[in-house]
DNA sequence: TTGAAAGCGATACCAG
DNA sequence: CTGGTATCGCTTTCAA
């Protein structure tokens, strides 16, 4: 059932049918009523393609999921990430619409978007501390909001973050005022704007109490649960292995688990250990008994938030000057028994 | 830059240009050249919409992950479903369409998709027993695959799913032959057909080695977090806890962990917890100490392969005749040493 | 081997 | 208040 069936059913023109189903105020009250009546009866909708190519408007957003090839698993934060975002574009009637890429062809697939118009906006996600998307979703005149920062730019373009480094200065504030000295911090690579960001609240944090961090205990790579095994080992092996463990992703915390898991090292007993961007539920069900949590919560909520962003960049383009569109969001910090005692040094 | 602007720029007609672009052999050799290098050199490609609108093909697949209401984090094996899947996608040319729906407006949607005409098709997860989706989509005449199998329907709709039984029943078997007698399985819900094969393949494993399975020790519930945390309290709470956990998702085996740790128990030495669903890329990563995984790399493949079937349901759609669609794929058994050792008793 | 013109299914302008 | 018609960008007969 199409426009024209619906329309030659009712005895009506095409035009009068689609300005009853669209809201223009010009159709007599009796015709909008028969004609929704008739569109529920033969459960009518539009074609999407016919109407994004008559509009311009694709009414769809575009999500790029970035998979490096070293990657094995995927990183949880995509997913609670679109299903916040996804509780916005249902309420405005957008789609998604998700690539998968390889680090290589990242610009290919911005460019494409851009050229066969089938998004009206994309959502950028882990930007590099200077980012070469931006200025070419800019270049492309394609709507973008940034999930995240790129430390070495300006800082002019629509972005949603979480405070990165106040969550980690209170972390490592957590620890320390609990009475560990010693705290390694396991964090992704530099050219990550949050990883660098993660380590300046960690440094920051220290200093607040007079404390100086250990170059040692400062170990950052690749974003894996291997690289997360790897490092554990290592800080376990030391004459003087750490007290206390911020971990900057779920994903290292994995492999960090597991090796404490082969050492018999307990964890919240043995070792502190946070994790920045998991756990949330268990905590919540949990009740009294929560440690420090943030990212994985945000993370939905941050989605919520950079979806509205981008709706509002593409449906009034012309507030920018009013309004910022950057949005930081505080993490939360929820604090509890798991993180162990404090250490007996 | 559209065909239109091409095609005067060439001093050809937009047929001749779209007919070089899209490999039609009656184009000169010289004239074919030509156009494509000018469409390289404008950096052309065709609008999706408009292309989606004259072919009647929307280039586009259709992924809806249910997100129940109670759900606090989005299971990961979706996304690792989704990478694999995107993989096939990309070799073909299709997009991926995502919805994250509750579970109120499940067929909603599916009548949407096939009415608004943006997918060509569409990959059902978690199907329930008697998964009325199915019915749903056949009548709506809208190709899709089902990852999982409904076990009350007939057997005769496309799928791929994981041989959960036999898994379970390997693992069963596995941690019988360690020593364990009392083993507890953490299941999903039984209105999910892959819990009912999981416990199947379960008790298929006691019964194979002589034994049978404690009822108190088969727990089954919504996959939360918070699930596996209060089950995992529940067994510890127990006079005689089992010496061995199988769990039934990374999921829930997060909640479990966590409660091991709050109760000072070990996993892996004073317990040990075969977890269907997790971790694999650590055991790829640490070698030879590796233990039973299963679904987390299954999944990407199971992606990859209901993403094969499906386009070739949608590009060949009258071969039903010969082959089944069906995929039943083995996962794999890693077997080592965080399992802990045998019990004592 | 090439081109003119008719759709595909909607929207939107201009008349009446 | 309603209808005719051009238009969006591309594919696909049909003719030449």
């Amino acid at each position: 059932m199409n426009l024209k069936d619906l329309a030659a059913s009712l005895g009506l023109s095409q035009t009068t049918v689609s300005r009853a189903l669209n809201g223009y105020p010009e159709v007599a009250q009796a015709t909008r009523q028969r004609v929704l009546a008739a569109a529920r009866a033969h459960n009518y909708s539009p074609n999407t393609r016919a109407k994004a190519l008559a509009t311009g408007r694709a009414m769809a957003i575009g999500h790029v999921i970035p998979l490096a090839t070293s990657t094995e698993l995927v990183n949880p934060v995509f997913a609670d990430f679109i299903a916040g975002a996804s509780e916005t574009y249902m309420r405005h009637g957008y789609d998604i619409v998700l690539s998968v890429i390889g680090d290589d062809d990242e610009d290919r697939v911005y460019r494409d978007m851009a050229a066969k118009r089938m998004v009206d906006g994309v959502i950028l996600q882990s930007p590099t501390t200077d980012d070469r998307r931006i200025a070419l979703l800019r270049d492309l005149g394609l709507p973008f909001v940034v999930h995240g920062r790129a430390t070495d730019l300006p800082d002019d373009y629509p972005y949603v973050d979480v405070n990165n480094r106040r969550a980690f200065k209170r972390a490592t504030e957590f620890l320390i005022d609990l009475g560990h000295r010693r705290i390694a911090l396991v964090n992704g690579r530099s050219q990550l704007g949050y990883a660098v960001r993660r380590q300046a609240g960690f440094v920051e944090g220290m200093a607040a109490r007079g404390l100086t961090p250990d170059p040692d205990l400062l170990l950052a790579d690749e974003m894996t649960e291997g690289y997360g095994h790897a490092a554990m080992r290592t800080l376990l092996a030391r004459p003087d292995p750490p007290t206390a463990v911020l971990a900057a992703s779920t994903i290292i915390a994995f492999g960090m688990r597991r090796a404490a898991d082969d050492a018999g090292v307990r964890l919240g007993r043995d070792i502190s250990l946070i994790t920045y961007d998991d756990d949330l539920s268990y905590f919540r069900n949990g009740g009294a008994e929560a440690v420090f949590t943030a990212l994985r919560s945000s993370v939905r909520m941050a989605g919520r938030r950079a979806a509205e962003l981008l709706v509002d960049l593409i449906e009034r383009p012309h507030d920018a000057a009013g309004l910022p569109r950057q949005d930081l969001l505080e993490a939360e910090l929820i604090v509890g028994r798991s993180t162990g005692p404090a250490p007996s040094a």
